[in-house]
DNA sequence: ACGCGGACATGACAAACGTCATCGCAGGTA
DNA sequence: TACCTGCGATGACGTTTGTCATGTCCGCGT
């Protein structure tokens, strides 16, 4: 039997992809987490062979989890094929990336290969990834970049970030320009698409 | 036994679903789809007591479809407790409203009590969307929002909706006003939280 | 030691934005 | 009929952006 954790918020989706695991006969739920920050004691706790990860959680970010659950057998399960978040997935040494919209079965069988030591990447994923690169923005860009996205003024954020407006205004430009946006919001929008905030 | 139908563009979450569902001993998934645009062929082919319907789908809302099955018995199912939902769902006549992130039991106890021809819907949405209140945007306003949500600028909005550069900006101004926001973008955001687009 | 690029800043300017006052016109409603 | 509301428009205004030129400072690789 392979042990298996799924963490993910919503109840309803973290149950359904327990009761589709319970249907393979050499599959066994053994833990269901619904908070980034309770996936580490729930590990330590029930020692699954595979952990099902979902990126948007409270508590803590599933790639942060990753992060920190290295040498386990990590398969992030998640709702966006951002490529940004395969990038920062597999440096984060995780052995599957599934998007929720794929097949059942592509999720049962990278559970069967994760648990053989193989790497299971969604292809669709890896094609977009490669095609789009790397994120060009710097880390002051993207934190400029994020702290906009709520709709920020340039004041906001020079506040926030002990930064002068000027300044802001420089990151932002260039964060407009680096994304082929046309103003801030279409920024915003090109970069999280991509997954680079 | 009680013949459901399940909608949900997202293959894993709906399969999820169904495996939950079939759990059950007196349900039975009767047919799966994918875009909101097959519904109602899915429905008139297998003839199910509920429907199920995930309000973001590709080809039609999960909404509109609802509104388009009045009569049948619809639970809304979604990920998004926003209660601009709510009331549209309600106008167009649905049985059941539940958020993704209810227990597993609600959905189940949603279906049988829909059946039983019960109206059930999510308390804490109840709450919040009496709580919020109907949107305050007339459709010229929310329609304008809208098309400044992807990051248009007041020019590309003006000839998008055959409008004045001034006109948009007044639609504008007053939506900004109506949110309590202090810009185009963060009235995007509070009024996409709520629902009101 | 040198050059390079990133982070940070300033100041200036044009374009875009948000607000206001004001207007005309339709459709309901008192 | 008179009134109100929503839609559409205009023009004017001050503010906020986005862009650019320019400069300093620091860390890194050769």
């Amino acid at each position: 039997m392979i042990r298996v954790l799924v963490a993910d918020d919503q109840e309803l989706v973290r149950g359904g992809l327990a009761a589709l695991l319970s249907l393979e006969d050499d599959i066994e739920v053994v833990a269901e987490v619904g908070r980034g920050d309770q996936v580490e004691a729930a590990v330590a706790e029930h020692r699954p062979d595979v952990i099902l990860l979902d990126i948007e959680m409270p508590g803590m970010s599933g790639l942060t989890v990753a992060e920190r659950l290295r040498g386990q057998r990590v398969v992030i399960v998640t709702t966006f094929g951002r490529p940004g978040y395969l990038g920062r997935a597999l440096a984060a040494g995780v052995a599957g990336f599934v998007v929720k919209d794929a097949p059942v079965a592509e999720l049962t069988a990278a559970v069967r290969r994760v648990m053989a030591g193989e790497t299971v990447i969604d292809p669709k994923l890896a094609v977009s990834a490669l095609t789009v690169g790397p994120s060009p923005l710097t880390q002051r860009e993207a934190e400029v970049l994020r702290t906009a996205s709520g709709g920020a003024t340039v004041a906001d954020i020079a506040r926030h970030l002990f930064l002068t407006e000027g300044t802001v205004r420089n990151y932002l430009s260039s964060a407009i320009g680096k994304t082929g946006a046309r103003n801030r919001a279409e920024a915003v929008r090109v970069a999280e698409s991509r997954g680079w905030l």
